[in-house]
DNA sequence: ACGCGAACATACTCGGCAGTATGTCCTCGC
DNA sequence: GCGAGGACATACTGCCGAGTATGTTCGCGT
């Protein structure tokens, strides 16, 4: 019933982000069944849509993809890389990084999952050249934000706050540990933000006590 | 021709796993482009065959994928979970298993790949009970394996060898931290067993550091 | 009050992929 | 030396899913 459709559309005023909602069902339709899994009807379903709507918004389902694979470095920049410029030692610095970085993993768990599906399909995809620039941009954007963990571990090591270990490997290890909370992580019915930054503290504190000083 | 392939067949000899051919292209291609992605004549290809081949050795493609997926956790426990059992303190055989699990990681990496694809399938796919039944088992098998390094940090606050955390949250660090090894690691021409083996180290140390008492 | 475009829905096409049915060859036991 | 079965290849079918073409409705500017 089209009818039905646009007058709830109607209700809906004036619609600000209609597209969002998209982008989030997507994001979560590609974490539960994978990128080549889900459908773009699976998208709408998830939407109480069609097909038409989804496309009204992305050109396709590789772009839809990127989107969200865009959305999910902004977030971690946004809440997590500021902190590489920030007061304190290297070591504090780092404390704070990882501790947003975690609480996106809980929080925005369905586009960070993303990120990792994102980079096998950059290492072993097989797109056409248009994608494969935009797909260049977006891995661009993701080592720009490891460096800044690389770079920290640098700087730990020469303030003393934190022990001289290869900055690289260090990254790799600590992303891995702290990335695996996306893989783990559902949260619990009735959980609050105050459980989650209890739970993201606990997990700092195990993770960087190898590298400390 | 078939012929061809027929005469290259027999000039094998008595063909003794064959079938462990197909099952090692579909551990590749499961990898490189993602289980729904890969098509069973992308497995065949690999392996210079038809889909005849991969149908003759292997039910149906969701059996395959188990296959590939039950022999990654053989593989784990076979070299990584025996350590549980062993002689030192806890914190000694935590160290023994988390450098066999990374060794694993790198040198049966299409295998291990697999592992994490294969929790997904089973958090949010959609099988039939059959299957169902089946992939049940093995998460079991992998809870199992997971259980021996819960255990050990339980034993390494128990023998004094480590701190005191939750033992859950700790496995879950760990094996984070570990198990993305195989997400980065890429061998570089010309690497020998010693080369992986000191990485190993490295990476043993960094990451256990936070642990140990 | 009217036309226009945004925001969808509906109805198709068409290629690719899982699975099957059947044929072919080689080998091995007898 | 011959019949049976293992180990494939070839040739299909049927469906599912990406993308497209074409409606349809609503709000908005004029």
């Amino acid at each position: 019933m089209p009818a039905d459709m646009q007058a709830t559309a109607a209700n809906d005023l004036v619609s600000p982000d209609r597209r969002e909602e998209v982008l989030a069902a997507a994001a979560e339709c590609f974490m539960r069944r994978g990128y080549e899994a889900t459908s773009m009807d699976d998208v709408a379903d998830a939407l109480g849509a069609t097909k038409g709507r989804v496309y009204h918004h992305f050109r396709s389902k590789p772009e839809l993809f990127f989107e969200v694979f865009r959305r999910a470095i902004f977030i971690l920049i946004r809440e997590a890389g500021v902190h590489e410029t920030g007061p304190g030692h290297a070591a504090d610095r780092l404390r704070r990084m990882a501790r947003a970085h975690i609480l996106c993993m809980m929080e925005t768990q369905a586009f960070q999952r993303n990120l990792t599906l994102g980079v096998d399909l950059y290492r072993f995809g097989e797109t056409s050249a248009e994608h494969k620039a935009t797909l260049e941009d977006l891995m661009n954007l993701r080592r720009g934000y490891e460096d800044a963990f690389r770079r920290t571990f640098a700087a730990g090591a020469a303030d003393g706050s934190m022990k001289a270990l290869d900055p690289s490997l260090a990254m790799r290890t600590l992303l891995g540990a702290i990335n695996w909370v996306a893989v783990w992580y559902s949260p619990r019915p009735g959980e609050t933000r105050a459980h989650r930054e209890k739970l993201a503290e606990e997990i700092v504190v195990q993770v960087l006590g190898g590298y400390l000083a």
